[in-house]
DNA sequence: TCTGGGGTCCTAGGACCC
DNA sequence: TCTGGGGTCCTAGGACCC
């Protein structure tokens, strides 16, 4: 056996952060989402373990989660940079340890112990110590001998505890299991798995990698059996994260049919995102421009730029050209606009 | 359930070149 | 002269995750 990995994930993080700086809202039903306005078109972000128990949780409609929770509960925007300074609290006494830590989101990380004879359940528990204890957040933790197995093992532990599942658990745990239990299953894949007789993960460990190449592609299908078998040999990687692209996207609270408009919303989404980018002293290499019609058809264009760009303007006008496009006759409710970057130091 | 916003990675097909 | 195969770049779209 290898060295065991350890996954962190924080229990109802975004309302956790909002309880701790409000703990008079404890015990109620609490959701995090959009503006807080439960009258807007928005989903929830996170809702509490009370919000839960009525049906709500994470993309539940905020107009839904009003007609499911009773009159106390509490709507909550989403506050980026407050889960961006906990996040950072999070991750640092994760560090603190003598371990590899790789950040997946804002409340989530793998963990690899420096030294392989440490014993994982001791390790779980320092950390869920340490974390509650310097930052007023309880954690749960997964433990497995590689990520995947670590990343489904949390689960088993939430909340505020500490799951297992191991090489040796594997087939007896995981086997009878529909295949979108698998991390990297999602809805999709189970029905084209299940079109070929597919529908355990015992099943999916078993079915030829040929097979699965033939229906998902030559990294795809290989990718799906090694899934199935619980295998995955990739690294707990503590590189800090280089962002690929930036984005910004914005669901009108009522319909658009003024294309004007929606080049003005493209210019101002560009702007911010110039912003972000330029943050990072980066450039972008390539705009993307996204409009999803009414009632809810998304579609997409992309360009690569001539050379890379950060100016704001220039930057919305390129995505300004891209809404040609598009079919002007139909109404638009969301509008997005993205920038892939350069490589870091290949600004223009 | 009338369906957000931030991302990543993979696949497929056409253009173009040799 | 109607016609192969491989490589690379670009764009659209699919799928998934938190």
């Amino acid at each position: 056996m290898g060295v065991p990995v350890l996954h962190v994930d924080l229990d109802q993080f975004l309302v956790a952060v909002e309880l701790r700086r409000r703990p008079e809202l404890r015990g109620l039903p609490v959701v995090v989402g959009g503006r807080g306005d439960p009258t807007e078109r928005g989903v929830a972000s996170t809702a509490s373990y009370e919000a839960r128990a009525h049906g709500v949780s994470s993309g539940t409609p905020l107009r839904t989660a009003a007609k499911r929770l009773p009159a106390d509960a509490v709507f909550l925007p989403v506050d980026k940079p407050a889960y961006d300074e906990a996040s950072a609290e999070v991750m640092a006494v994760l560090r603190s340890f003598p371990v590899d830590v790789e950040v997946l989101g804002w409340d989530e990380a793998f963990v690899g112990p420096h030294d392989p004879s440490v014993d994982p359940g001791v390790l779980a528990e320092e950390i869920r110590s340490a974390v509650v204890a310097r930052t007023g957040l309880t954690c749960s933790v997964g433990i497995g001998d590689n990520k995947l197995q670590a990343k489904l093992a949390t689960s088993f532990g939430k909340p505020d505890g500490v799951g297992r599942l191991t090489s040796d658990e594997w087939a007896a745990v995981m086997g009878p299991r529909p295949v979108d239990a698998l991390w990297g299953v999602g809805s999709r894949t189970r029905r084209r798995l299940e079109a070929l007789g597919v529908r355990t993960v015992d099943d999916l460990a078993a079915t030829p990698a040929a097979d699965l190449a033939a229906e998902f592609g030559p990294r795809t299908g290989p990718w799906l059996r090694r899934l199935g078998r619980g295998a995955d040999s990739s690294p707990v990687d503590p590189t800090p994260w280089v962002p690929r692209a930036h984005g910004r996207e914005e669901t009108v609270q009522h319909d658009l049919d003024d294309w004007d408009e929606v080049a003005a919303l493209v210019r101002r989404l560009a702007a911010q995102v110039a912003d972000d980018i330029a943050a990072e002293g980066r450039a972008a290499v390539r705009v993307a421009v996204k409009i999803r019609y009414v009632p809810f058809e998304t579609k997409q264009r992309t360009r690569k730029l001539a050379a890379p760009e950060s100016d704001a303007a220039a930057l919305g006008e390129a995505g300004v050209a891209l809404l040609d496009g598009f079919d002007h006759d139909r109404r638009v409710r969301l509008v997005g606009f993205r920038a892939e970057m350069a490589e870091p130091g290949a600004t223009a």
